[in-house]
RNA sequence: GCAUCCGUAGCUCAACUGGAUAGAGCAUCGGUCUUCGGAACCGAGGGUUGGGGGUUCGAAUCCCUCCGGGUGUACCA
């Protein structure tokens, strides 16, 4: 049920007589932000006087008569400078909430299509371990992809694994000089990360060491720039002052990153010189970095047993992160990594040239591309691909495979720069049919509004996240004070599956609940609180409904019946302003589809679940006045029930009964 | 330097794309109730939406300009 909708078909015939852009004026209809003006407005009045040359309000009146819509609201109110208010009618109301009753689809209507949806989304590197900035990707991803299925679209997942880069140089290197094949083979996942973290700590190490000496000197650098930008300002003009003031203040800020550029050198030297054991591996492996890189390009040349080591370890890998989204419950239609589209990417360079689209410059194969400076690689000069190139391959594939409609690329902001040119190739390739969205998301941030990092300076692993937050969900949830008053007494698996839903709930919840595009601040203890906007808000909601329901013994189907015998009453405010929310679900994924934003149906379901808290304390089941009224109130706990159940599950969380 | 995003209550964030008195949650203070489960509900204080100008019936939102930040900027992904 999209009552939006409806009211803007009303409106459409009643402006068809007035204006030719009838459309335009009846798509202003918005729900009211003031209960006291209704439940919905429409605001066309205003532009359309201008229009038309003739009194706001005047128009309004004309409008109200000319609309045909007594059916569904009570007369329409003309307020302030012109807003047209509508109240929907008790009796629509309880019709519209009856027919969501039985509903598997709590009422959202399916808009069928010809064309898939690809959803690119995820996308770790195997081999190393998964981190905090693969939350968001995975989670908004996910809840979009549920979203937009239900939605009645046919959607396609794919996971971009990143399975055929540089990491597994790394690992194929460190087996080679520091692996043993009896300790690899009995715990292959454990022993694959140890190898990698090894390698990849050396390889750290040699880069900084020779880095630091031009790290010191720009620092040098800088702060002689500070000193002349200083002096600048002492003796500019009172019309340059500002400007020398902003050279001031850019060159300390250059100054304070190479400081902190060497620091970050500097640490990573000491953690191995100041041990004897990694300072001898060191010193073995003089030239690891490259040596690394060798590795990875015998992989791509095809190197019988670099490719054999690889096809040996690339299982495993997948097993460590397919542990991870099992826990969260995420799954793939597909998961076509780097190394699915290898042998298509000479092909694609090759069409690239020969449609005049790229070009050699420097040596490297480029496509140049007007509005931007530096060009889309996508071949080195070394003769390597790029992500680029298998960016363009794979987009070739999927539309050869799916014929979509829209590609959805789940990706950090960061990126933005990358799609503006893979699209813009894309464009010339003549795929300007395909919606290409990059639905871009910012960084999540620590305590101290930098990019979330451990204190000796790695990313966070994303597990150690997780286990955190169920950590701290069970010492709620088994919180001895509490669990004293189940009845019966909550057992111990019972209180594991409580920790876990919650925990998982409430990541999950917490980073869909903000904008996608905006940063945000991770805090652990505010996403797993029991009060706020949380999940366990909602969940705890959810078990209140499962609880009156089970005190009345009703099943939904008793309830159907029940309904249809008494009919519906609204003796409460509180009833009505329940059964309108309810209403509202399909408002709300229309709406997440529009901006491919999650955090519109998070709002949704905490309005929800608020509401339903003032229905709970205000509108007593058991103890119903009368008959009518009670069936009333079941129909609207067990809807209550579903719709936050349902929501839930479309943004990858779980419900449990109690908690 | 260029490009791009952002600045909203003490804190963390919203605001349906230009609509009515800018909303939630924390935190603070006060209140309700012998709980269909109190992880509840009600109320109060808290704002010149970074500053200034402009566009119009109407601006957090669009334009200009300052101030302050983030990010990206030819062979990583």
């Amino acid at each position: 049920m999209h009552l939006p909708n409806l009211l803007q078909d009303r409106f459409r015939n009643a402006l068809a007589s007035v204006t030719d852009r009838a459309d335009q004026y009846a798509a202003m209809i918005r729900p009211t932000a003031d209960p006291k003006h209704g439940d919905y407005q429409c605001n066309c009045a205003m532009p359309l006087s201008k229009e038309l040359g003739r009194n706001p309000r005047e128009v309004a009146s004309e409008l109200i008569e000319k609309l045909q819509i007594d059916d569904v609201c009570n007369p329409p109110q003309v307020a302030g400078p012109g807003f047209i208010n509508l109240t929907i009618k008790d009796d629509y109301l309880s019709r519209v909430t009856s027919g969501l009753l039985g509903d598997e689809r709590c009422g959202v209507s399916s808009q069928e299509g010809e064309q898939s949806i690809v959803i690119d989304f995820s996308s770790p590197n195997v081999a190393k371990p998964m981190h905090v900035g693969h939350i968001r990707s995975t989670v908004i991803g996910d809840a979009l992809a549920r979203c937009l299925r239900f939605l009645g679209h046919r959607v396609v997942t794919d996971n971009h694994l990143g399975d055929w880069g540089t990491q597994f140089g790394i690992i194929i290197y460190g087996y080679k000089h520091f692996g043993d094949a009896k300790i690899v083979d009995a715990n292959p996942v454990q022993e694959l990360s140890k190898l990698y973290r090894i390698v990849n700590q050396l390889i750290e190490y040699r880069k900084s060491k020779k880095s630091i000496d031009a790290l010191e000197r720009s620092v040098m650098d800088a702060e002689s720039a500070v000193q002349l930008a200083k002096d600048a300002l002492v003796n500019a003009e009172t019309s340059k002052q500002k400007s020398a003031k902003k050279t001031v203040s850019s060159a300390e800020r250059r100054c304070s990153g190479a400081i902190a550029a060497v620091e970050a050198a500097r640490l990573k030297i000491d953690a191995v010189e100041n041990d004897q054991v990694w300072s001898e591996r060191a010193s073995l492996h003089p030239r690891i970095d490259e040596a690394v890189l060798e590795e990875t390009a015998k992989l791509h040349q095809g190197d019988p047993e670099n490719l054999s080591l690889w096809e040996r370890f690339l299982p495993h890998c997948k097993d460590e992160i397919n542990r991870v989204y099992e826990r969260l419950d995420v799954t793939f239609d597909h998961t076509l990594g780097e190394s699915f589209y290898h042998s298509q990417l000479s092909g694609v360079v090759q069409k690239l040239r020969s449609e005049g689209l790229a070009q050699d410059s420097d040596g490297a194969v480029c496509v140049f591309l007007s509005g931007f400076d530096a060009p889309m690689i996508v071949q080195k000069q070394d003769g390597a691909f790029l992500y680029a190139t298998t960016d363009l391959a794979t987009l070739q594939y999927r539309l050869e495979q799916f014929d979509p409609a829209e590609i959805l690329y789940v990706v950090d902001t960061r990126q933005s720069e990358h799609f503006e040119k893979l699209f813009a190739v894309a464009d010339q390739f003549g795929l300007e049919h395909v919606k290409l969205v990059h639905v871009n998301f910012g960084t999540v941030l620590g305590e101290d509004g930098k990019p979330m990092k451990t204190r000796s300076g790695s990313l966070i692993g994303l597990e150690s996240l997780l286990d955190g937050a169920v950590e701290r969900a069970k010492k709620v949830v088994c919180d001895p004070e509490r669990l004293r008053t189940f009845d019966p007494p909550m057992e111990h698996a019972e209180q594991e599956m409580i920790a876990e839903a919650v925990g998982i709930g409430a990541i999950k919840f917490a980073d869909l609940s903000h904008h996608r595009t905006s940063d945000y601040r991770f805090n652990l203890e505010k996403m797993v609180a029991l009060d706020g906007n949380t999940s366990a808000y909602v969940q705890y909601s959810y078990a209140r409904t499962q609880k009156i329901l089970e005190n009345a013994k009703k099943a939904e189907s008793d309830i159907v019946k029940l309904i249809a015998k008494e009919g519906w009453v609204f003796s409460h405010p509180a009833e009505r302003n329940l059964a309108l929310m309810l209403m509202k679900l399909e408002e709300s994924l229309v709406g997440l589809h529009k901006d491919y934003a999650p955090n519109q149906l998070v709002d949704y379901l905490l309005e929800t679940a608020k509401t339903y808290s003032k229905f709970n304390e205000n509108c007593h089941v058991l103890r119903a006045e009368t008959p009518q009224i009670q069936a009333t109130r079941l129909a609207l706990v067990c809807l209550t029930g579903r719709v936050l159940q349902l929501g839930l599950h479309l943004l990858g969380i779980g419900v449990v009964p109690r908690m």
